[in-house]
DNA sequence: TGCGGTTTTTACAACGTTTACCGATTCTGG
DNA sequence: CCAGAATCGGTAAACGTTGTAAAAACCGCA
């Protein structure tokens, strides 16, 4: 049983655009009119057709979320705040696994689902930042990420160096020279901005930086993470600290710490980034890099609303996400 | 710059007609036709908007699922396997976190989105069987987990009580004789269908069952399965083994136990729920059940699919997802 | 009462697609 | 070479909503 807006109109004894204007927030009804209105929607729980008003207006209220993998902590924890956030203002977030396949990034990017969304808040993986600001897409896009997409999309990131920095330069006032680093990696990514904070730290602290402490393995899930520390352990002089790049290669490395024998953090301390619930529970916690997960949710939305609503022409934002490091057991915390 | 079917058809030089039989793959088409009309679509790069034919066609290819929340893991890793099984047979699924909420819930049954969506796959917390039952809702619906509707909805889920039993009967195998459960709960929902499995495994072993060893909590984190294990150690004669009624309890059953310098498995065994990543690199490892997620999506779209098709009036069908007790370290293995 | 001006409501035409219904074309066999 | 069948393509009318523009109702004031 379909409700329509004529059935409402029928109802009420007015105009189907009435109806419409009801529901619309239209300024000139009488509130006569109005509560006559109200209350034909109320008596047949009518709800409007997504589709045909979206058909019309061509706004859907519709945005979509690209991430990489939802089943990955933080991707998950990022997921759940940004549909809470577009929630508040009455949108609906749908979202992407893209697997960081460049095939499904690509489709995300272009194909925008056939013009039902209104925007993407997009986490590219494999996509190259110069492409993804090449490409001319209908829709707005906020990017979140290291990636930068040569200057020409707004975007929502930790300042990864300047954390970076911090969590390593906690580290080397825990008295530790020997510092590794696991998930450094090449190009314009994650891997390689936060590498620039670390080398940076070390620099500081008049610490030669040892590339064999490097570590850029494969992915950035535990059991990378887990290889990585493997690594480290059979070099002849294996790190006092480790500073993984992200929290699941974190707990990897903690894994097989514990598997060797070795103690956290009187042999080797950890430190993570992320600040996914994991890590806090884990035994011993971990010491991590905490973002603002609502801010970042938060302002992300916003500004892509804001481009939706028109504001196409506005300079480019690039916003940074607070971040605090929060010291627990695996840096002695 | 929104490429229309007209645009096509003006291009490949027939009616738009032809180009939406091309499209929906209507069989009587000459393949040299269909070769142009392919063609034209490819160089205009064309998509076809949803939301016309959502609204023409009175299906959207969208489906729900409603869960409580997206950032617990159990819930994160079924939202990504629903998501591929739903890819893979060319739909969409959109996410609704409920948050337990009853009014949420109520929401996501009679709401459904303002028809956009063509069924529900929902993974209910306080909306009570009988509840969803009555819902005459205009749009078919799964149902995830062990609350059962009435036997009015078709539904997917793990024999509970027979996993339980298996994960309780192990525990016993092992020589443990006080083994407690932590997350059993009232009504009709998952912690009392496991429960049931638990006390049969004790009657059969002939243990008798002790209420002070059943542990409801407050909800099914690692905070709670925390706070239970707590009491349960602050019990005169505490438990030598645990059953906890998901992995997030668990791990947070370990956290205590670690805090309490007491070795798992040896002072302690503890068996979790679920099979969730960190459960696996944990350390103790988490001997834990293990539904098939990928049987489980797979069916669940299946199933809704098939209502979707038009099979309204066939038997409500009542899946048993096939599951196997992995046996890790924080049991002995 | 009648008039300008303002507020409130209505009719009609889109949005881009698919479907029902036919008319046109091609093919087959005699 | 033609009748009839089979195949293919075109036209027009929906699907349910909102924007435009115009009509209707109302107001105060002369």
């Amino acid at each position: 049983m379909v409700t329509r807006l004529s059935d409402v109109a029928a109802r009420a004894g007015v105009s189907v655009k009435t109806v419409s204007n009801v529901i619309n927030d239209y300024p000139h009804i009488t509130s006569q009119t109005r509560a006559k209105v109200q209350a034909a929607i109320e008596e047949l729980d009518y709800r409007p057709n997504v589709s045909a008003r979206s058909l019309r207006k061509g706004r859907s209220d519709f945005i979509a979320l690209a991430i990489p993998e939802m089943a990955s902590p933080y991707f998950a924890e990022l997921g759940a705040a940004i549909s809470r956030a577009a929630k508040k203002r009455g949108i609906t977030v749908l979202i992407d696994q893209t697997e960081g396949e460049a095939a499904a990034e690509k489709l995300v990017l272009d194909g925008m689902r056939g013009q039902l969304i209104d925007g993407i808040i997009f986490s590219p993986i494999t996509t190259s930042p110069a492409r993804i600001g090449e490409t001319e897409t209908a829709k707005p896009i906020v990017l979140l990420g290291e990636r930068d997409a040569g200057g020409r999309l707004d975007r929502v990131a930790v300042d990864s160096v300047q954390a970076s920095y911090d969590a390593t330069t906690h580290l080397i006032s825990l008295g530790r020279r020997r510092i590794a680093a696991i998930g450094v990696g090449g190009g314009a990514g994650t891997g390689s901005v936060r590498r620039k904070g670390y080398r940076k730290a070390l620099k500081a602290a008049g610490i030669a930086h040892d590339p064999a402490l490097e570590l850029a393995g494969t992915g950035y899930h535990r059991e990378d993470g887990a290889a990585s520390m493997r690594e480290l352990l059979a070099l002849p002089e294996p790190p006092d600290a480790v500073f993984c790049f992200n929290d699941l290669l974190a707990l990897g490395a903690l894994r097989t710490l514990a598997d060797a024998g070795l103690s956290v953090p009187d042999d080797v301390a950890v430190v993570g980034f992320d600040d996914i619930e994991d890590g806090r529970y884990h035994s011993p916690s971990l010491t991590t890099v905490a973002p603002d997960m609502e801010w970042l949710a938060d302002h992300a939305v916003a500004l892509l609303l804001d481009r939706i609503a028109g504001n196409g022409e506005a300079a480019r934002r690039d916003l940074t996400v607070p971040h605090t490091l929060k010291i627990r057991e695996s840096t002695g915390g």
